[in-house]
DNA sequence: CGGGGTAGCTATACAGCTACCCCGGTGCCGTATT
């Protein structure tokens, strides 16, 4: 069967968007595919028609358990239910059954995040079913978040390993630097990948930095922003405390309808709050960075940045959430030099010390029943160290190979002790805590160096992204505007 | 690092200032059956 007849016998479509042939037919003949495809080049399919096509099991490597229901919910839609999804939110008799089902051989696609990959039922399942292909869905998280934040994201590789036949790998993401390619094919060892790297050029975006010295200039320069506009936007925010703040704020002094959407809301008001801003019911939104990802809502007209974010892609990730239509949008930074503050706070906080690392380490030592131990999380609330942290120095020891992850509750996680404590590893440890801080430090410069610089936006960010700025093609930012 | 809140002082204003404290982003995750 021709890859077009495929695309209609399962998806209806008639043709490919730009980069999707090339990336499937890449996926189905050659092991290692990295893709990375701007915002609305139907990611999605890359995966999904090979995961038909191939003979065996796709897993779908997904960040957020939101994505996953609604792409399912769109297979099912369109009748192919041999898709599936495991995570924690399923009713502990459905997840059983689905590991049944999968054992059986009932699925084609079935998408988890990387956590699953550790779990025992899981693995147990998975054990003797034939992996074809494991796709990586925003694999940039690999990169941004698998260093620390979530370190299951760097264990793919060895699941990989671990499974009996080498399955194939793609990588999917619509932003990722050279530098964030690089470290996405290192983490998931991928050797000699076949790369589809488009444009992160959006030609219908426009792009502007206004200096504000005081915070209520930021309301005053929003205040001006907001008049007269009708279309959906974003507003996102550096603290959830800000985020709540600008929604009264927003509502209070300007009228203005307004959704706010934060980490620290309830499960309900955050899908609440999701669910009717795409509707378009309330077209305006205070969010941290935890909004965004997996929105596909194609109307947004503007996106403004009430506080500096960490690094330029970040920026850029969030900032291409508008004009998915191809319809002018644009985009607006409030640059305030000490938001710089925040993020090195942020930086500092998640950096993990020699002295971090003895204090877990004795802990495991003083919980050790013969070579195991039970880690209480309640009781390492008095070891004084971030979660963010805690997961960071675990890994890092599983890494190291002082300890292995054997089991996990809410409550506690089960390690068996397979090394001797010593310190040169702590010490080693927090030097690679070290490095990663002076990454950060580093692309929080560039995005400093953005807001900062009186240059042309567009060409900053693409040159960030490897790219030459390509020629006009109507406005391009408040510097090229002279605004 | 910086913003915001508050206590406490001054000393006669019902406010203004300083010193001090606290706070600050992102999300997965188990079980048992056979």
């Amino acid at each position: 069967m021709k890859l077009e007849e495929a695309l209609e016998k399962y998806f209806g479509f008639k043709k490919f968007l730009p980069g999707q042939a090339e990336v499937i037919q890449a996926v189905l003949t050659r092991p290692h595919v990295l893709g990375v495809l701007p915002t609305g080049g139907g990611k999605s399919l890359c995966f999904q028609l090979p995961g038909l096509l191939l003979p065996g099991l796709t897993l779908v490597i997904s960040p957020l358990v939101a994505l996953m229901k609604d792409q399912v919910d769109g297979l099912h839609a369109r009748s192919l239910y041999q898709a599936t999804y495991l995570n924690s939110q399923l009713p502990w008799r459905e997840y059983r059954e689905r590991l049944r089902r999968l054992k059986e051989g009932a699925y084609k696609l079935v998408y988890l995040a990387p956590e699953r990959l550790r779990s025992r039922a899981f693995l147990e399942a998975i054990r003797h079913r034939p992996v074809s292909l494991v796709a990586v869905g925003e694999a940039h998280c690999v990169s941004q978040w698998g260093h620390d934040f979530r370190p299951d994201y760097l264990w793919i590789s060895r699941f990989c390993r671990w499974l009996p036949g080498r399955p194939k790998l793609l990588a999917l993401t619509a932003t990722a630097t050279p530098a964030v390619q690089e470290d996405i094919l290192a983490k998931l060892e991928m050797e000699n990948p076949y790369r589809v790297v488009a444009s992160s050029n959006r030609p219908n975006l426009f792009f502007s930095v206004q200096p504000v010295s005081r915070e209520g200039d930021k309301l005053a320069a929003l205040q001006k922003m907001l008049a007269g506009e009708r279309g959906c936007g974003i507003i996102y925010t550096g603290t959830r405390r800000d985020c709540e703040f600008l929604a009264k704020w927003l509502r209070r002094e300007l009228r203005l309808p307004v959704l706010h959407y934060h980490a620290g809301m309830s499960p309900q008001e955050r899908t609440a709050a999701q669910e009717r801003f795409a509707a378009g019911e309330v077209p305006l939104i205070v969010a941290t960075n935890a909004f965004g990802m997996g929105i596909n809502k194609e109307d947004i007209r503007f996106v403004i940045h009430y506080t500096l974010p960490g690094s330029l892609e970040a920026y850029y990730q969030e900032v291409g959430r508008a004009g998915r239509d191809g319809r002018p949008a644009w985009s607006l930074l409030l640059y305030a030099p000490r938001d710089r503050g925040l993020q090195e706070f942020l930086i500092r906080q998640e950096t993990v010390t020699e002295n971090d690392a003895r204090r877990l380490s004795a802990y495991i030592e003083n919980r050790r029943q013969g070579d195991r131990a039970i880690l209480k999380l309640e009781d390492m609330a008095g070891l004084d160290l971030e979660e963010t942290k805690l997961r960071f120095l675990l890994s890092e020891m599983e890494q190291r190979g002082l300890i292995r992850s054997v089991e996990r509750t809410p409550e506690a996680i089960g390690v068996l002790i397979t090394g001797t404590f010593r310190r040169e590893h702590w010490q080693a440890i927090a030097r690679q805590s070290q490095r990663l801080a002076e990454e950060k430090r580093k692309k929080l410069a560039v995005m400093v160096d953005y807001a900062a610089k009186r240059q042309c936006r567009r060409e900053t960010i693409l040159r960030y992204f490897g790219e030459e700025k390509p020629g006009p093609a109507g406005p391009c930012c408040d510097v090229c505007q002279g605004i």
